[in-house]
DNA sequence: GCGACAG
DNA sequence: ATCTTGTCGC
């Protein structure tokens, strides 16, 4: 697919934040358009090598409802910018990226591990390669960044809304009845519920939704195979 | 100043 | 993110 490539990714972590400040008012949320009846969603993650200072990327596109893989692309590079939290796009997204071009076809949806609107300044990852695809994004994060929630039943299906300084960034949504949830938030032209829904509908079975997860058991694959 | 802190 | 043994529950 193609990449509108407006994005300089060699800063200083005080030029990211300015950089997220500034993007933060791209951000569109709701739906573009609709979605396709069987969509195509796509999972993004990496993994990394200490020893190399290596990130191994991968994105894997599913169809739903039957979640059948579709197609998948990987790349690997050198880390060039440190782990900070809040800043994490600048250090995942340009390999990220580099497996999206790979991609044959643009997909309906992507899914990316890590937060979109549930971020201090509300750009995290998914916002970010959001925006420079121009698709619909949602975060899908295993942990919290910012924010809390109440409440949240034990059964799957079960969600409550992320609040962080009195806005709702995003959802906790329990993927796996009597399994800790995962926190969906919005990307880029997406809404909150079809976020969810989503989600849903892409964890059947386990707590992390296939697309992350495909990504995700790809990427350690790949990172054991080479180093 | 202190604690929190996606991956 | 990675490292790392055993342990618990379906
Ligand atoms: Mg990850």
């Amino acid at each position: 697919m193609h990449i509108a490539h407006r994005q300089r990714w060699d800063v200083t972590p005080k030029e990211a934040v300015q950089i997220q400040q500034r993007l933060r008012g791209k951000i569109m949320m709701g739906l573009s358009a609709p979605l396709p009846r069987h969509p195509l969603i796509a999972g993004a993650d990496i993994s990394y090598d200490k020893g190399s200072n290596k990130l191994f990327a991968a994105v894997v596109v599913l169809r739903l409802p039957s979640l059948e893989a579709i197609d998948t692309v990987t790349f690997v590079d050198r880390a060039r910018f440190p782990y900070v939290p809040g800043l994490l796009s600048f250090r995942e997204a340009p390999v990220l990226l580099e497996c999206f071009k790979k991609l044959r076809r643009a997909p309906d949806v992507v899914m990316i591990d890590g937060h979109g609107l549930a971020h201090p300044r509300r750009f995290g990852i998914a916002c970010h390669i959001g925006w420079l695809l121009d698709v619909p994004t949602i975060g899908c994060a295993k942990s919290i960044l910012v924010g809390d929630y109440r409440r949240l039943g034990l059964r799957r299906g079960a969600h409550a809304p992320l609040i962080h300084k009195r806005e709702v960034v995003g959802c906790a949504v329990r993927t796996r009845t009597g399994v800790q949830p995962v926190y969906v938030s919005i990307g880029h032209k997406i809404d909150l519920p079809t976020a969810v829904r989503l989600a849903l509908r892409c964890a059947p079975r386990f707590r992390i939704p296939e697309p992350t997860r495909q990504a995700h058991l790809l990427v350690t694959q790949l990172r054991l195979a080479n180093g």
